[in-house]
DNA sequence: TAGTGGTCTAGACCACAGA
DNA sequence: CTGTGGTCTAGACCACTAC
């Protein structure tokens, strides 16, 4: 057991791994809350909360009376809790791929009334207000427009903007995110989405508006990602509670 | 305490109208977990419980240390968990409005290799080919393309898909629903797409593609809905654990 | 030091399914 | 009947914050 780890998120990874390696046959269940409570050597109560962790990653699910199962399409690949089970930015979905932003506008403004409404800010509070192109190898993924207030995320430079901001926020400022609220929608292209996502007019742009959140319960972050609709996927998965 | 139901969602109901008729100060924690417990007369695991609930419905966060807060943008309206916390047909999620639904074509064909994968169904499990169009007054709000198990859905009629077959699998049928798996993207419109929902060529269009699964882990739909742009957002929350 | 939420325990009772 | 998961309890200890 290592340190620095709650014990149920310790165990989650643990089945999880399992799980991944097909250690347990996908055509039954896997053994029972009381078994492996037994095995790790906790309590019933931590186990159900490990194994719901996996629930909801759309990994297992249970049924009373029966047993916990492993949902096999979560093994073929194709339906991964990617997108919307971690608020993380651009730079860590797309890991391991050659990504690279360009900062195309980058100065301190006042903001106009959606922004204030969106991060709860008056017209007086100084934000960034920041366009970047965001490239995979040498194609164009996705136009972002990010609005920040300063005072919250202090230092904010050219060569964060090139490379991560979540990582800066987390790592260097210790801000933690707690949750995020998103808006997906189609539009048509503008003049700017074309010029810098080189994309036709009559190509369709999905654009995902977010808000995001710090631990504190204040607003850090309004964006609007516009993205080319032959490279963009948004998944979800939904777990019936109770 | 009504009969049916469990402790911790009574109380997170509760609680969850208290906030909504602004029955807790905006700019505070609400009562402490210790202090709530011993109002509802429960235990503090269980209060945590019921408090979860609400973390996730992004009604509410929590601090170590500081205490239990109301997420203010919540109570504007706006970002209310209405699209991906409920597993539920196009007719709840309209409710109150004139909501019709015509269909196009309804046959029972055989599945090819695509609907195979996703229902993990063979070539040989007849399935029912649905291809409705869902209005709201007089309106076209989304085409629905449909395949289910024929063998899973028994009993599928005309009037059934002209209201509501989540009611009807939940209510006649007695099945229960577990999850679901969503994949959102945008896309040019197709000559049905234009016929259907009256638009145009340049207008485009927001696909949702989804698999849903029954409690006992088999998938009962795969669907392909397309939704006018001008019509239709996807909303997300998206808590971080932990 | 006091108060908050987060984790963990050991055990109880319940609802549901299959033999 | 046994075995499964779902709920609930009463209490413990910990991590974090504020005073």
């Amino acid at each position: 057991m290592p340190q620095n780890q709650t014990k149920y998120s310790y165990i989650a990874e643990e089945i999880r791994n399992r799980i991944l390696n097909h250690q347990y046959p996908e055509n039954q269940a896997i053994p029972s809350e009381v078994s492996l409570a037994k095995e790790f050597s906790c309590s019933r109560m931590t186990m159900k909360k490990a194994l719901e962790v996996l629930v909801l990653e759309g990994l297992l699910y249970r049924k009373r009376g029966h047993g916990t199962f492993i949902i096999k399409s979560a093994l073929r690949g194709e339906q991964l809790p990617i997108y919307n089970q971690e608020v993380s930015g651009f730079t860590k979905l797309l890991n391991g791929k050659n990504v690279q932003s360009e900062v195309i506008h980058f100065e301190v403004i006042f903001p106009d009334e959606t922004v204030q409404a969106k991060l709860n800010i008056t017209s007086e509070t100084p934000i960034y207000d920041i366009l970047r192109i965001r490239m995979v190898g040498d194609e164009p993924y996705v136009l972002e427009h990010t609005f920040m207030p300063v005072t919250l995320i202090p230092g904010m430079t050219q060569t964060v903007l090139e490379n991560s901001v979540y990582r800066y926020i987390q790592e260097e400022l210790g801000l933690r995110i707690a949750s995020s609220y998103k808006q997906i929608r189609a539009d048509k292209p503008s003049e700017l989405d074309q010029k810098y996502l080189l994309c036709k007019a009559e190509d369709p742009i999905i654009e995902v508006e977010q808000t995001v959140y710090l631990n504190s319960g204040t607003a850090f972050e309004y964006s609007l990602s516009r993205h080319r609709y032959d490279k963009f996927v948004f998944k979800v998965i939904n777990v019936v509670r109770g």
